[in-house]
DNA sequence: ATACGCCCCTGGTGGC
DNA sequence: TGCCACCAGGGGCGTA
């Protein structure tokens, strides 16, 4: 579910609240997600002083003093719950994990499909997990150029849509901001990706870049479950402009008969959605 | 090495 | 209303 700008909204609603709290309880309600909740986890985060917060990719790094990082990935269905000090709820169904500060604040990790999964890992050395050693630049970053992409295009017979999806390509990317960028770049999805010129690798990572930026001052897209931390919606979704939209009119267009409008077609088993008329 | 299908799991939706 | 097929933002694994 949520990509690379959810997970970077959701980090930081987390920030607010636990960044530089220390974390008077742990509960672990059922550790059964993707792998299992290490045993370490709850005493680790009893009492665990939190110092910093970092993401990488689609992961968060919550950081403890003594040396010790919690890693999270929210899988498809994956989000994350703030609750006020003094409201009493129960937690809500598919509550894995529960914190709460010394002020009283409760955090929740909350994870019907259990795609997402909690790790530890050494602060020094976390990015060498093996979750994370594979993962390609940071989208936002600087080491994410035109070059950089075109190298990692060079040679792959597999459609460009396909290859964006692969983490070790570039991290951080899913299945709506791909469809994005691939529409703001005018590429076509089932383009080979060692085919693509210099020119639209350029357009690409300009094209990347700019969603992801927009879609995270935006607070994400919000569908079925994905809320920010505080319960805000994000509003990324009303900007989509080819995601979830087969059978409108591209915003682009001139419409019928140039363009019928936004197209739908699987590609690797999910869906990809683009413009016929502007993206070759 | 690379690429594809399949699997993991639950819930919402739309059609009949 | 009820049931069912299908779809969904994730990734990993086994097989060609």
């Amino acid at each position: 579910m949520p990509e690379l700008p959810e997970v970077e909204t959701v980090m930081r609603g987390l920030a607010r609240r636990l960044l530089g709290r220390v974390i008077t309880r742990a509960a672990l309600h059922r550790g059964d997600l993707r792998r299992p909740v290490p045993g370490r986890l709850v005493p680790t985060l009893t009492g665990g002083d939190v110092v910093g917060f970092r993401r990488r990719g689609k992961y968060i790094l919550m950081r403890l003093r003594g040396g010790e990082t919690m890693l999270w990935h929210l899988g498809m269905s994956g989000r994350v719950l703030l609750t006020a000090p003094g409201a009493n709820a129960p937690p809500p169904a598919h509550c894995h994990l529960e914190l709460e500060t010394a002020e009283g604040w409760r955090v929740g990790f909350i994870d019907p499909r259990r795609f997402g999964l909690v790790d530890l890992v050494p602060t020094e050395g976390e990015e060498a997990h093996p979750l994370l050693a594979g993962l390609g630049p940071e989208p936002l970053g600087d080491e994410f150029t035109a070059p950089v992409l075109a190298a990692s295009l060079a040679g792959r017979r597999s459609p460009i849509k396909v290859v964006l999806l692969d983490q070790r390509v570039v991290a951080g990317l899913g299945n709506i901001y791909v469809s994005e960028a691939l529409f703001r770049a005018r590429l076509h999805p089932a383009r080979l990706a060692g085919e693509i010129p210099r020119a639209g690798t350029t357009r690409l990572v300009t094209a990347i870049r700019e969603t992801l930026a927009e879609a995270i001052a935006a607070g994400g897209s919000s569908l079925r479950d994905y809320v920010q931390p505080d319960g805000e919606l994000g509003y990324f979704q009303h900007a989509w402009r080819v995601y979830g939209r087969a059978g409108a009119p591209c915003p682009d267009c001139p419409g019928p008969p140039r363009c019928a409008g936004v197209a739908r077609f699987v590609q690797a088993g999910r869906s990809s959605f683009y413009c016929p008329r502007r993206q070759r």
